[in-house]
DNA sequence: GTCAACGAAATTGTTGACAGAACTGAGGAC
DNA sequence: GTCCTCAGTTCTGTCAACAATTTCGTTGAC
């Protein structure tokens, strides 16, 4: 008993390599950037051969979207790209909102050091990635940028909500950062985001905080405003 | 393609009598109540001929009692009743504060006549079930008079997460209900919340909804406090 | 008596095939 | 010309059997 505690604490936790997971970051990404547009049909089969995978891991890969919200099903006939409507977006922003304060007002300031460090870093690969029109790896080092702020907020259950609802929205804050002006105030906003937390400016940062989602939701609901929330089942 | 839009809209959304769905909810119950206790093993195929469904069936409700937080998997190990440790009880209770505190705010007071009507029929049901011994039902009662509650909220999102953290959570508030002296406490909170929404009392109401969460809380961390924690893996 | 290696039992993960429901398009009645 | 009916096709939901992994009990060496 006692000795199995270490053999399997060193093993890791998520066990990892699975293809169930592969196809999940796939298709998260697919529908993030867009490359699967919202009410697009997806069919087993036909992701099955793509990834080479059986039909059950697409299956699986297809409730737990569902239950992320990006997809949407119904009984025999099969799964497609979730759009939102307007006020959905609406509502998830606002939950977004308040996750983030609340995250932020956890968070200890000033930040330590390595933190500091860590995220300056990440801020570089975002900046030099996406000036360099690489919007892929930007936007992984965007989520990893925030992913490691909002994990200090001393909460894992709280940091894996705000986790779980940034996967939600990825595709429309994916679909600001194509845009150049809104990409540049984004860069802008972290490094003032890392300064506040270096020199423990609370108040800046929380209101940065909050104020670093706007720019897309705005873009993104005048892009799609009003015309798709009335056309739910076809 | 138009005639469709109302024929599909009346068949209704959440697409019921599936023997996934009696699954869910079963195992659910049967951990909230602690007929399933927790670090207890869960085995596929004993619960198979119990529901009589198939295997598949049992591994699906598993990935999503899994994503919920109720049990923990491993790989090729089976799937174990979750226990949470005091630091995780800690948080998922903070992010419960948040997210019903924020709901409350939200919520449009005075309250619809309908609605604090509704509410007092459900509540009825609680107090007569509680004192009759019958916590099943009074269970039953008690989660419907929270989530009608919350829904209110009109922030859709939001509700949705409230009665998400609400099933995660549930072991620990039934695990109070069955305390004579916590239940009265529940009941004649829940008389006060009722009157606070119907005169519009905005400041008691949200104030009754944060600290409603406490003293199941206190009683379950009095009993199960300090030495679980790192006896993670076994 | 303790410990390690081995083999059997139990349990999970995977595959393929089959049944049933929903969509598609042609043919016929009015 | 429009609408309805009815097969054919496509796709999803379900099932049973197979393969791989872990766990548990036994044996044997030291």
């Amino acid at each position: 008993m006692i000795k199995n505690a270490g053999k399997a604490a060193d093993r890791g936790n998520k066990w990892a390599n699975n293809s169930f997971d592969a196809v999940m970051s796939a298709l998260q990404q697919d529908i993030a950037f867009g490359r699967l547009k919202p009410r697009e049909r997806l069919v087993e089969e036909e992701l099955s051969e793509r990834f080479l995978v059986g039909r059950h891991i697409i299956r699986a890969a297809f409730k737990e979207l569902e239950h992320a919200g990006l997809i949407r099903r119904r009984q025999n006939r099969g799964a497609i790209v979730n759009d939102y409507s307007t006020e959905e977006v609406d509502e998830l922003y606002d939950v977004r909102t308040i996750l983030q304060h609340q995250a932020a007002q956890r968070i200890q300031l000033p930040a330590a050091p390595d933190l500091i460090v860590r995220l300056r870093g990440l801020n570089d690969t975002y900046v030099h990635r996406g000036q360099a029109g690489d919007l892929d790896a930007a936007s992984v080092a965007n989520d990893t940028f925030h992913q490691v702020i909002f994990s200090a907020c001393r909460n894992r259950q709280l940091a894996h909500l705000i986790q779980q609802y940034w996967v939600k929205t990825a595709a429309i804050h994916c679909y600001a950062i194509a845009n150049p002006a809104l990409a540049e105030k984004s860069r802008q906003e972290h490094f003032q985001m890392i300064d506040a937390m270096e020199s423990g400016d609370r108040v800046s940062f929380e209101t940065l905080t909050v104020q670093h989602m706007q720019p897309a939701l705005q873009a993104f609901k005048a892009a799609h405003g009003g015309w798709h929330s009335q056309a739910r089942e076809s």
